[in-house]
DNA sequence: GCGACAG
DNA sequence: ATCTTGTCGC
């Protein structure tokens, strides 16, 4: 307890940190190692994972660590499972992976063991792969770990090796005019360490893409913009809305429903109507509607025909954001121009 | 006026 | 990450 207290971890156990990532960089594999990769419309590739970690505000230990399978190039959840945790090391930048990865490589252990047949052949993982520090993120570490191909998908450009968010960057940004277009990320090492990505015609703000394992970081921006449907991609932000569902019902049946977000409370238009929810160990599918408690338990879950995912691609007015809306859109937004009002 | 550091 | 406000940039 209190470990984390002041300065974060003791320098002893960075310096430990930092020789496993280097120990475990050696076993990166920065290209394509399947046949999907290489092609046009990644034919043969049938399932997409998606992994985080969402955590308690005011409670630093206890999280909720997600993994979500889509198919592709349907995009629709076909399994997702969900456990609570108690985190033991704290954020420290550069070492998020040793935070969270312990959790993630859990739920993949269970899923090979439980639903084999459902492994994704790749997962894009929240946070960065070689754009880092030491050229090892958390999707270098995660890949490494499942020997999985991994993509570092970074909601913000992480600084490192010369690269600044500076006015020069945010000019780029701003040439990038339409989904699939992109630049490099060219650290002063004279590496690209990553591209920046806009995924969304009607999202400003790019992602970072970045190798993570057994991709070529051109497949890497390629399916990414592959899966997104709005500005994140949907393996990922599938896996936020697990999250944020599990974080409500978790609190309906704990202490913090005051801590939950306004948009949370309301009864979110832009959930997933009688969405069922995978929980922790031990419990029992639930079929749960917006803002309705339930008791806290979970499994694994096997959702294939989620015919419900059908609302997304439906006029669910989601975040009924900012006067932004300078375009009509066909299509519903559940977080594209914003930071995402989920998590 | 703040603080730079993925999540 | 979470919460929140509001629309840049030094």
């Amino acid at each position: 307890m209190a470990l984390e207290a002041a300065g974060g971890p003791p320098e002893e156990t960075l310096s430990l940190w930092k020789r496993e990532q280097a120990r475990l960089k050696a076993h990166v594999v920065d290209r394509d190692t399947e046949a999907w990769q290489r092609d046009p419309a990644f034919s043969g590739l049938q399932r997409v994972g998606g992994v985080d970690v969402s955590f308690v505000k005011g409670d630093s230990v206890r999280a909720c660590a997600s993994l979500v399978v889509l198919s592709f190039p349907e995009l629709e959840v076909v399994y997702e499972e969900s456990r609570m945790v108690s985190l033991t090391a704290p954020y420290v930048s550069g070492f998020l992976a040793f935070r969270e990865v312990p959790f993630l490589l859990e739920l993949v252990q269970q899923l090979r063991e439980k639903e084999p047949g459902l492994m994704p052949q790749v997962l894009l993982v929240d946070g960065n792969g070689v754009l880092h520090h030491r050229g090892f993120g958390v999707a270098c570490h995660l890949g490494v770990l499942t020997d999985l191909p991994c993509v570092g998908v970074a909601k913000k450009l992480l600084q490192v090796d010369g690269l600044e968010n500076n006015a020069l960057h945010k000019e780029k940004i701003r040439l990038l005019q339409t989904r699939g277009d992109s630049f490099p990320l060219l650290g002063d090492s004279g590496t690209v360490l990553g591209m920046a990505l806009r995924s969304h015609d009607r999202s400003t703000r790019p992602l970072y893409i970045s190798v993570g394992h057994r991709m070529s970081l051109e497949a890497a921006v390629r399916l990414t913009c592959c899966c997104c449907r709005f500005r994140i991609p949907e393996p990922v932000r599938q896996v936020h809305l697990l999250l944020c569902s599990r974080r409500s019902w978790e609190s309906t049946d704990g202490v913090s429903v005051g801590l939950l977000s306004p948009w949370l409370r309301a009864g979110p238009s832009w959930w997933p109507h009688g969405h069922r929810r995978c929980g922790a160990p031990g419990c029992q599918v639930q079929a749960l509607l917006p803002g309705q408690a339930g008791p806290l338990q979970g499994k694994a879950d096997i959702c294939s025909r989620e015919h419900i995912r059908k609302s997304l691609g439906l006029p669910g007015p989601p975040t009924p954001r900012s006067p932004k809306a300078q375009r009509p859109v066909a299509c519903p937004k559940g977080d594209s121009g914003e930071s995402s009002a989920l998590c």
